[in-house]
DNA sequence: ATGCTGACGTCGC
DNA sequence: CGCGACGCCAGCA
């Protein structure tokens, strides 16, 4: 399990909770900035990985909730923001700046 | 085996 | 400042 999608499993699931990321961010971790989509792709396939990756926390760059679509249905992702203190409004994060959750800060070792 | 698409991001005009 | 095009990796037709 060292394929690039575990290695953005393991980033995701650190991203504590109340605390958002962005697949720019998560993919420029990895080594390769331009990636990002692929991060995407990997949150794509997140839905039957386990342990369950809160793939709920990762917005894109803009604080934007791009995937709410891609989830249990509409909302869904929202829901689960609020259900962790996280205010969203019109599909986007609340204080998403203050939010942010930089892997290559926050991990940075 | 080749090409297109996809939950993004950055650069260029 | 706003819009368009390219790049990237992996899965699927």
């Amino acid at each position: 399990m060292d394929d690039f999608f575990d290695l953005v499993y393991q980033v995701v699931r650190q991203i504590p909770p109340g605390r958002v990321s962005s697949y720019g961010a998560i993919a420029r971790y990895l080594g390769s900035g331009k990636s990002a989509r692929t991060v995407g792709w990997a949150m794509n396939a997140s839905h039957h990985v386990q342990p369950p990756v809160p793939a709920h926390r990762v917005v894109n760059r803009n604080g934007m909730l791009s995937g709410q679509h891609h989830f249990e249905g509409p909302g869904a992702m929202e829901a689960l923001l609020n259900a962790e203190g996280i205010s969203v409004v019109d599909h986007c994060v609340v204080g998403f700046n203050e939010l942010f959750w930089d892997p290559s800060v926050e991990l940075m070792l």
